[in-house]
DNA sequence: TTGACAACATACCGGGTAGTATGTTCATCA
DNA sequence: TGATGAACATACTACCCGGTATGTTGTCAA
């Protein structure tokens, strides 16, 4: 159910310099990161990367994208899940964040690109791709948002501000991104474990009523 | 019980230089903040901000230690508490998230001062304050993390790895940093109301049992 | 076989910025 | 009162990095 890049990039040229790319912007952030770390990493020169992509910001623009469409595809399935309201969620709640710990690289290049939208103070037409980042995330931030609102009116969840519940929620969510680091040894059971105890938190930070685990 | 930064810094010239510092860092970041825009916002040259301080590093440092300093003495008075720990977690936590608001541009240099140190990749004598720095938090962390196990141990919270679970409260109750902006007409009800909403996700998340609100 | 183009590598330029070196003002104190 | 130094402003340098212009190699079609 979880996403790889190169599922997404049948040209390998492209799904390698993203990878790079998304590591370095990653490791230093994007202003920290020039160029040529990222031809570095590729073993190549900028000439490579310039032959793909314009200019920096189109290389950054592109990572956030690919990152959420990743995001959008590994829910996409759950979309029509008619299951009840809490289990539908905890299904959601678990790809998103096992989507987190999987394309960790990405998913903190969008949450970059998002706060550098929110910041503005760039040029207008790498404004214009920000705000397009913006929305994209928007889009599937609201698609838990409705979630977690139905659940409410249903007595499901119970907290008093949705706009507040759902950065609480995501936050919590999304934390893995800053934390987790992959242990050596480390089992796919262990992974499920961490990825148990993210959702748990936050379905009970929800108000959610305790469901067997 | 929350502090400004004038009441940390005697010397106003400092305490100028630190909050237009702190300002400029938490609107563009670190790299892409200059000494001429600290210096433009404070209605100066460079070469005020360079009598004080050696290097940006420095600065960007200073306002870290700043930001922490002031969570220690928001905090302090809380240490001889000797209520039940739900009712100790709460003031702290609730004392934190305030702080948060309050002197959100510091608190969101810490954060990026605290990413910049996991990243690595500086210069050593940098390497060394932004060590400090992150050991400088991780006893402010402790002090949670402490009351979080006691509190386990006794049956007040309930959650499963303790090291996930302070990282996910931290998370909640850190997060108004990057979506809390003052709206006109704001309250200081209102403000308080955001406040107890944040505390309360955050003790449900750790498996805390409801206490009157 | 050759021309034409893709996919790079190499060499170079220009702007922005951290840091420095030097001036200038003003207060304080001998 | 003049000497001294703190607290800045101004002027300048050196370097890094984004972007470009040009060279090189392989492939493929006619």
């Amino acid at each position: 159910m979880t996403l790889s890049v190169r599922e997404f990039m049948p040209d390998i040229a492209h799904a390698d310099i993203l990878e790079a790319a998304a590591l370095c912007f990653m490791e230093r952030g994007y202003n920290a990161t020039s160029i040529d770390d990222v031809a570095r990493r590729l073993g190549a020169t900028k000439g490579r990367i310039y032959h793909h992509y314009p200019a920096k910001a189109d290389l950054f623009a592109k990572v956030c994208r690919t990152g959420m469409d990743m995001n959008y595809a590994a829910i996409e399935p759950l979309r029509n899940d008619s299951s009840d309201l809490l289990t539908r969620w905890t299904r959601m709640a678990t790809v998103h964040t096992r989507q987190m710990i999987e394309t960790r690289p990405f998913q903190r290049v969008v949450w970059e690109g998002v706060e550098l939208a929110l910041r503005g103070s760039t040029t207008p037409q790498q404004r214009e791709e920000l705000d397009d980042l913006l929305r994209y995330r928007n889009g599937y931030g609201d698609i838990f948002r409705e979630v977690i609102a139905q659940g409410r009116s249903h007595g499901v969840f119970e907290f008093e501000d949705l706009g507040i519940a759902n950065q609480l929620m995501f936050m919590a969510l999304n934390s893995p991104i800053f934390w987790y680091t992959r242990r050596p040894g480390e089992t796919e059971a262990d992974r499920d474990n961490i990825i148990r105890q993210v959702v748990t938190f936050a379905m009970r930070g929800l108000g959610g009523k305790r469901q067997t685990q």
